[in-house]
DNA sequence: GCGTGTTTGAAATGTACGTTTGAATTTAAA
DNA sequence: TTTAAATTCAAACGTACATTTCAAACACGC
């Protein structure tokens, strides 16, 4: 962190902040401009467009954690017998810590971000980012399947998505959780707190035994009676 | 579903695809009135405010599903003994599935516009909701504290959190999930599929065994030990 | 110190939004 | 049929937005 920032860097640092709170779309270039103390032109003049703004937010934290969990991923799949879901699991937990060196509450910032990016319609994020990016997330996939043998594919597959879902949603409405979570149980949690409470949760939903049920079966187990 | 629909009853249609579709603050009173085919001044008219429109859209669900699900979860709290997790879950399957009755694929649309009460901004919501049926949802941590007498109340909090985000997620990108799901595993899913996939996934999730690690034994545990 | 290329500044452009207005039209009770 | 209320309609209002413009200020190699 040098003493004197640049425009660009100023700006970064305000949009990443406000998008991370507001979302993408409720947060404005005039927001950014005024809490970065520049001029309104200067994001047109330096990133082109609002859209390219927030995928030069995001690429700040990707260039950074992406090649670093790559290198996680490569090691894992080296090892002769298969890692264990929560070996697995347990690599995202430096990557992303990490993330704090780039910038204060990079961690936090870099998640909530990923999730607005996922809820909020921004197709241009997803296209951004599975084009960028989508290699190394194969390799997890591999990971997982190793390490759940016995998981169907299409079964792993909606597992990852519902991961993904949680993760994402958590650290979207981080804030007023942390809030809850302070006033209600008197402990503060930092972005650190929720991913170690995460792991067990992940690891736990992703290895749960295959419902072998029929549908009809799930209906109200106590009473019984009544189909859907 | 008469054959003629009132003005009030067109908007809240539109209004319910749209706000699903592309969140709240993306969807304008003229997107939803031109799709209703109706004057944009009649929302104003009607409701009073877009803001009001959407916890109408909302309302129209939340009175036929919370009061089901009240009632569930008052029966299962009359039980001697306690339910199991996977009981206390299952009690939400026919009441969402019912919401289809209220709209053709009312429960999809319904858990999507819930993702998106959440993670948008929209403060009001998040209030209202709380406002009208926090004590429905007071009797479901309730349930869960009983099914899982070893989970500290905070982790409680954090896992249901985390299970929301789950739901909320995967509904949300549920169309596209649906999608690569039938092009990758030519497997046809629909809400109550994934419905379905999602109960043994929470159960084991919600369950899981507290982490009584330090954040540092996380760190990358290199090769085998560990249990989760 | 000068002159060129880079960056900033204030102002304006055009578009889209939620909301309001008041007249026209429809509805339904008397 | 009359009449008053409820509803619909086209138009406009004021605001906020992303983006553009172009002159001023700056940086710095020569």
């Amino acid at each position: 962190m040098s003493v004197k920032h640049s425009t660009q860097h100023k700006i970064l640092d305000a949009a990443q902040t406000l998008f991370a709170e507001t979302g993408f779309t409720d947060t404005s270039l005039r927001q950014i401009t005024s809490m970065a103390e520049v001029n309104l032109a200067s994001v047109n003049y330096h990133f082109g467009s609002k859209k390219e703004l927030i995928q030069a937010v995001l690429q700040r934290y990707l260039v950074v954690l992406m090649p670093r969990l790559d290198q996680e991923f490569t090691r894992l799949l080296a090892v002769q017998q298969p890692n264990s879901l929560s070996q697995v699991l347990s690599v995202f937990v430096k990557p992303l810590l990490e993330l704090n060196k780039v910038h204060q509450n990079g961690a936090r910032i870099f998640l909530q971000l990923l999730g607005r990016g996922y809820t909020d319609v921004q197709g241009h994020l997803r296209w951004f980012f599975n084009h960028n990016y989508g290699r190394v997330l194969d390799k997890l996939v591999l990971l997982v399947q190793q390490a759940c043998p016995d998981l169907p594919p299409s079964e792993l597959f909606w597992r990852l998505h519902f991961s993904l879902g949680t993760v994402v949603f958590t650290m979207a409405s981080n804030e007023a959780l942390a809030e809850i979570a302070e006033a209600d149980f008197n402990e503060k949690v930092d972005i650190e707190g929720v991913i170690l409470r995460l792991l067990p949760y992940l690891s736990a939903a992703i290895a749960a035994p295959v419902a072998t049920v029929t549908p009809l079966s799930y209906t109200a187990p106590k009473m019984a009676s009544e189909g859907i």
